[in-house]
DNA sequence: CGGAAAAATGATAGCGCTAACATGTAAGCG
DNA sequence: CGCTTACATGTTAGCGCTATCATTTTTCCG
């Protein structure tokens, strides 16, 4: 506030300030903020007074300057327009503030590149411990991870493998599960529409669950049965057009995404195709609406906000020098029946 | 990752490593950095070759404490969970990252105490600017901001009486405008959706703009017509149901969410009451689904990536002390007539 | 009540960088 | 060729805090 500046030429007040008001030392007020049992109760009321009095707040800047921690915890992401990602986010911010944490967090695009130069960024703030979407890195991004020496969380995917340690799911398995189910369920063309997997090892690791599943039951897995587009409800209804074009026979889709298979489930119903009994659809993701749709969409349902709150909590343990039980943790996930498949 | 600390004791290098290393000042260093065209050819193209043998990465912790500007610019928002804030989310930090900031977030969960700790937190880490989401605050919030004289925007909300800066659009006239749309179309009793208004501003002013257009109709606001819930579809559904229980003659419903619109929409069809014919449903925000539900649904369009490009761009503006036109900035709003009013 | 242990408090040297100023060196010109 | 001007580089003193060690005061007990 520009025209505020004017009228308030005070310098914040530093701790030396509240000291010599209270007549102590800088370091007796340092004990008062972070070790209060170690004051004398006298000593630590007064202070505590006059840090009320001249409004006091510790400047965290120069506290990570010599402490060497700056109580920030980085997360990297592909986009915050993304429910699952999202609500993993909710969840880690839920878990890592009231741990003294600030979350500092950056939106890649997809692209690892800019990840890298993202985590670069961060490293170069000093965070203390940093999340990373998704299993998927450039080499340069993990070596600077590890030389770091920073807890490190991967998360969403899953992975023999991580840079430090990773919570998540399998979505190789989940994808087969749904993909098997739709088998079980004796459709014959079973169709697959996902996200383009490009930088996405999520999407990439989602048409490999289809494809293995479809090995394993002796089933072709024929290009004209996989689509592979944006992720919207339009692109879903765009999708399944295509589909439905090229493999008129197709019986049953599975979609990589709940929001393709609404769009499906759409556009099947503009064209007069019957859900389940022409056309059987499954989705992904349990979105609020997979529910509520008519009829409601067969999906698999992950414990996003709890990937979250538990990537949070490795990295805070790990922080506070307590041991992490498992560097590998699988969330699991849920496999939900409902009517359009 | 403790495992590997042990294998590189090494100390990460210093702006002086790199100058003795170059057999140069620590200045000449900082202006091969950040101002190189004022840096001989061949000095710089010494110490850049330098900085790359030996790793070195700028500390911006130090950084910010010699130079009073910490790089980062703070958002305080209710919940990542929300498409509306996720978006404004992203187009802020997409403007904001290539200026060279970065984003720190907190959620406060709707709580405005939660919020002033989170700004007397961010303030504590010297932020150079602050994103606020809505324009309901604590007076301590209030003060702490302008005490601070950092710039400040406020999003979402439109407010005559801003902090400092605000974008957004207007929710009651555009809630008032649709309200207004629905009065148009000559539907009796027009009903209410809306959000619990807590401490959420936009709620409050949504369910005012349904009053004030009914009111300048001179049409009766009956209590019985109006209910608050939560915000998802199921609630939508409840709430709707509750509403044609307790005035069976209910003609149209305008919903402060589409994701109450669309519970209340499904609803509706599992009750067998036709759209827009038995009964007319609107609803606000035009998510996704909005636009593919059957019939679709009638609501309001806001600009939400565009609201965080603005406000980044405002913020960025005054950090580089560029003048900033106006500070209220009424990014509008559209309304989206569709099938199901 | 003397002396040791425990509790409370203090002094000081950085953390790694930048702002402000100082100095040196090359280019331009009558 | 001396003097000015612009360009290139260097010196120094912090930024506000914490870690480490040193010192003073209080407590306890034979």
């Amino acid at each position: 506030m520009s025209n505020l500046k004017a009228t308030l030429p005070v310098r914040r007040p530093r701790l030396a300030d509240v000291a010599s008001a209270a007549g102590v030392s800088t370091m007796t007020v340092v004990r008062v903020l972070r070790e209060p049992a170690k004051v004398a109760l006298a000593t630590r009321a007064r202070v505590e007074q006059v840090i009320r009095d001249i409004g006091y707040v510790p400047d965290l800047i120069a506290r990570g300057l010599a402490s060497n921690r700056s109580g920030m915890i980085a997360a990297v992401i592909p986009v915050l327009t993304n429910s699952l990602i999202a609500e993993i986010m909710q969840g880690l911010t839920d878990t890592v503030v009231p741990q003294g944490f600030h979350l500092l967090l950056g939106a890649s695009g997809f692209s690892s590149t800019e990840e890298e130069s993202l985590v670069r960024a961060f490293l170069s703030r000093r965070v203390d411990a940093i999340y990373l979407s998704g299993v998927g890195h450039t080499a340069e991004t993990v070596k600077m991870l590890q030389r770091a020496g920073i807890p490190v969380v991967e998360g969403g995917n899953l992975t023999d493998d991580p840079i430090d340690m990773v919570v998540g799911f399998s979505n190789v398995a989940a994808s087969r599960a749904i993909t098997h189910y739709l088998i079980g369920r004796r459709y014959r063309s079973i169709g697959y529409i996902g996200a383009f997997p490009g930088n996405n090892d999520r999407a990439r690791d989602r048409r490999l669950g289809y494809e293995l599943a479809m090995k394993r039951a002796h089933r072709a897995v024929d290009p004209r049965l996989c689509v592979e587009t944006t992720l919207d409800i339009d692109s879903g209804a765009r999708a399944i057009a295509t589909l439905l074009d090229r493999r008129p026979d197709v019986r049953a889709v599975y979609c990589s995404a709940d929001a393709l298979a609404v769009g499906a489930l759409y556009e099947c119903q503009r064209r007069g195709r019957s859900i389940p009994d022409d056309i059987a659809i499954a989705g992904f993701d349990d979105i609020p609406i997979a529910g509520q749709v008519v009829p409601a969409l067969t999906t698999i349902r992950v414990p996003r906000y709890d990937i979250g709150r538990r990537a949070g909590k490795m990295l805070c343990d790990r922080l506070a020098g307590r041991r992490v039980r498992s560097r590998i943790v699988d969330a699991g996930f849920e496999l939900v029946p409902r009517a359009s498949a």
